[in-house]
DNA sequence: GTATAACTACCGACCGGCCGGTCGGTAAAA
DNA sequence: TTTTACCGACCGGCCGGTCGGTAGTTATAC
């Protein structure tokens, strides 16, 4: 038997597939985003599309597990080298964000829509939703037990930050204020940092410098 | 004999439709959602509950200004009042939470969907959400002038915020390891405070002043 | 006190249109 | 000759929305 689904030769024009379909989806919902959307997107008719894919959830499921593994090659892999926990936590958070703000891979964000799939696919994007989860809240354990960290739920700290990473695709957008990198950086300095100051402390030894406003 | 249901006048049935319908939505999505749903889920056909909306699209925007009504009532107004910066971010950010804990005001998230509206109807929402933004930006802006602010783009502060509350809809379930109090108050703690300990030092006495309300 | 007009709260049947999806091609490349 | 990459035409079905009812509840008129 031959790889049909696994890795096809018509890689290229696949994948430029998905990455149009993807920024379509994110922009205007799974629901909202017509096959014919897509297909006149790609300079194609709908029915040209469908010599592609084999229905609209499915490619929902493909364009979700593309962006599942490009968090997981570019985010989760890296991520489990670094051993100490403080350092990987800030990759992570980081990295995560980055993939958002430099846009393409925004397809993480597919992930919302996971109610329009059918249950036993919607069962295997849980899975590896959760996989991540698991991972990124064992790195907030392992601090805890280090006593490293604030007096904060690890769960609920988990979450909190993929919303505020998952927000950022909401609000980001390239020539504004501030550039991918220097968002993922804002990301990472409130999240492992906060808003306010700590208590009546000053200057713990470097200032870091300013972004802006 | 079974008068026993108080004569419900226009409102609030149509208040019993947009709390009915926004629950809805906010599970399935607008798209996904038809009026069908709607009307079911109310116990009428879809030609009954046209006798009460205007429109599908009409619908979502007065959920909308409902959820936003809200916001302004329990959060925006009463965080007005309060002078201190810091006191009164950290009631926006608990009352904003609490808000989308508590499920009913969930309704807020619907803002989301705009995407559906008209561009009529986009801009007053969209004008709405922006007053609410400026005055949490504003809030942030005033503790930096006063020197209590972490170095972080105020801008991408408030965002991170939202993204914060928002993603709680996502979740935060009733009969969790939280409750309601509990989930706001732990993202109140990681928001103001941040996921690490303040770098190498450590107890200030203990300073853990409750303000606000 | 009753006739009746007016109004409210719905419903069944229906409509045009777009949706996801199919099928039988075709034209060029391999 | 076979395979690849597409297209035009078409289909059943559900969608948002309309319309002409109707049963029940007041409001008014005598």
């Amino acid at each position: 038997m031959r790889a049909q689904k696994k890795s096809a030769p018509n890689n290229e024009r696949l994948a430029e597939i998905y990455r149009t379909a993807a920024q379509i989806i994110l922009r205007k919902g799974y629901d909202a985003t017509s096959v014919n959307d897509i297909a006149n997107a790609l300079g194609m008719t709908k029915a040209g599309l469908y010599h592609y894919i084999n229905g609209k959830k499915e490619l929902l499921f493909d364009i979700m597990n593309f962006g599942l593994w490009e968090l997981d090659e570019e985010v989760a892999a890296p991520a489990r080298a670094i051993s100490d926990p403080a350092a990987r936590l800030r990759f992570l958070v980081g990295a995560h964000a980055r993939l958002v703000t430099r846009g393409q891979g925004a397809i993480t964000i597919l992930v919302d829509e996971v109610t329009a799939l059918t249950p036993a696919q919607q069962r295997k994007i849980t899975q590896r939703k959760r996989k991540y989860f698991d991972f990124l809240r064992g790195t907030l354990d392992e601090l805890k037990a280090a006593g490293k960290m604030q007096d904060v739920h690890t769960t609920a700290a988990a979450f909190s930050l993929l919303g505020m990473i998952n927000w950022l695709s909401r609000w980001f957008q390239q020539g504004g204020a501030l550039d991918e990198e220097q968002a993922a950086e804002q990301i990472v300095r409130i999240a492992l940092h906060g808003l306010l100051k700590p208590a009546k402390l000053k200057a713990v030894g470097s200032r870091q410098t300013a972004v802006g406003s």
